[in-house]
DNA sequence: CCCAGGGATGT
RNA sequence: GGUACAUCCCUGGG
């Protein structure tokens, strides 16, 4: 009996509308980004400038107020301060010295919400000080370079911005869209071409080398130590920074061929206006990330859909009918576990094809819908998503309902970040 | 704006 | 005990 998900919907105004493409970037720098790497002094001086006391503060603190667990020498964050106390001076020289060598990391496995299990390499409390402080640097130095279409793990950018901008594509017409799922990225990152990315824009020679023993710490499993010879450990500080780092190139190959996307982490979506272009892009971006980046791409779970039934970041957008032009006042939060009311889900699925099944969030909205209208069974659901279908109602200019009630999605807290509509001209 | 403590979402 | 990053919300404090 699985559990359907909320509709989540964005809601787009027109005062959003015209800066979704100027996204402030953070400007949350607490380090003068531009002395590390404009100044000579930066430039071969890295190490130094991650040593530095107030650097290596902040780091600190960070770690112990994560609260994380020990790592494979069973030290815990609160033993790590009084440990530093005694042995940071001997920490400082190898870090300085460039033979800072890190511990293995310890296994763990934890399940997804999807249903797999993630595979964590946690850290020792020591490491993933140094990952910090070096990750905090490393941040300011690359991130400024990063592409304006990727969104994941970077200050000053949230899901909300990744969903505004794609909603954007789709306004203007981009109403195909090529989703592409990385299998097992973080696993997969091909270490040389990350150390080249990386040494772009450091040249530390120190520091080029702590990141790559990082990378090749290797893993505890049962009291044996492995060698990692690609991916990166799920569990470290820097981890999330070097995933953006590998992919910065894809980014960057993207914008070079003037593709329209977003990008979050591993997963990103491309939006063109035809079905045609789809297929070319689907198929030569995927040799891109094959052949040139050595990653995979996760051919079960990658594919061309429409925007209205792909999830993204938990996300679905919707395209209003004249019979329902703003979201329906049923409250949609309540896990539902049958589609009820006579309604047979099989026919629901067929509606659209195999190949065009509605996402999780749009098949709930639409079980959630019949439960309570089940009269609305009789027409077509083709008419009510997609204006495109021969018997879809023509769409109207939208306007917000006076009283829209408790609408889908919509919830009580107010920090609930997905509680928004979406709705398309 | 910064710092503690708690919650949520996503990867 | 299950790591990490980012974002947002709440309380308290400077």
């Amino acid at each position: 009996m699985a559990l359907l998900q909320p509709l989540k919907q964005l809601k787009l105004n027109a005062s959003h509308r015209s800066d979704v493409y100027s996204q402030p970037v953070g400007s949350s720098e607490r380090v003068t980004a531009a002395y590390l790497t404009e100044t000579p002094a930066g430039k071969d001086r890295l190490m130094e400038i991650i040593c530095e006391r107030q650097n290596l503060g902040r780091a600190l603190s960070r770690v112990r107020t994560n609260h994380g667990a020990a790592g494979i020498d069973g030290m815990t964050v609160d033993q790590l301060t009084s440990y530093l106390r005694q042995h940071w001076p001997k920490v400082r020289a190898d870090l300085l010295a460039g033979t800072y060598q890190p511990l293995p990391v310890r296994r763990k496995e934890i399940p997804k919400p999807s249903g797999g299990v993630r595979l964590l390499g946690i850290p020792t409390a020591l490491d993933r000080l140094v990952q910090q402080a070096v990750g905090q640097i490393l941040q300011q130095i690359r991130d400024p370079s990063f592409s304006a279409s990727s969104y994941g793990f970077r200050p000053g950018r949230n899901q909300h911005q990744t969903i505004q901008r794609a909603q954007q594509y789709v306004v203007d017409g981009c109403r195909q869209v090529v989703d592409m799922d990385l299998s097992k990225f973080f696993d997969r990152v091909n270490h040389d071409r990350l150390m080249s990315r990386l040494a772009t824009k450091v040249h530390d020679k120190r520091v080029l080398k702590l990141v790559r023993r990082f990378l090749t710490a290797g893993v505890m499993v049962g009291g044996l130590q492995e060698p990692s010879h690609e991916g990166t450990h799920q569990g470290g500080p820097l981890s999330p920074l070097l995933s953006n780092i590998v992919l910065d190139e894809l980014d960057k190959e993207l914008e070079k061929r003037a593709l329209r996307f977003v990008r979050y982490a591993d997963g990103f979506i491309i939006f063109v206006r035809s079905k045609r272009a789809a297929e070319r892009v689907m198929v030569s971006v995927s040799r891109f990330v094959n052949q040139r980046l050595r990653l995979k791409v996760n051919q079960e779970k990658s594919g061309i859909t429409h925007p209205w039934w792909m999830c993204f970041l938990g996300f679905s957008f919707y395209q209003p009918s004249r019979r329902y032009p703003y979201p329906h006042p049923l409250q949609i939060d309540q896990p539902v576990q049958t589609a009820g009311a006579g309604t047979d889900q099989s026919q629901l699925w067929t509606e659209h094809g195999a190949d065009h099944r509605p996402s999780q969030p749009v098949f709930s909205w639409l079980v959630e819908l019949l439960r309570h209208n089940p009269e609305l069974a009789q027409f077509s659901f083709a008419s009510l998503l997609d204006p495109a279908a021969p018997s879809g109602d023509p769409v109207e200019t939208l306007e917000e309902p006076e009283n829209p009630g408790p609408g889908i999605g919509e919830t009580e807290d107010p920090s609930y970040q997905g509680a928004v509509y979406g709705l398309f001209p």
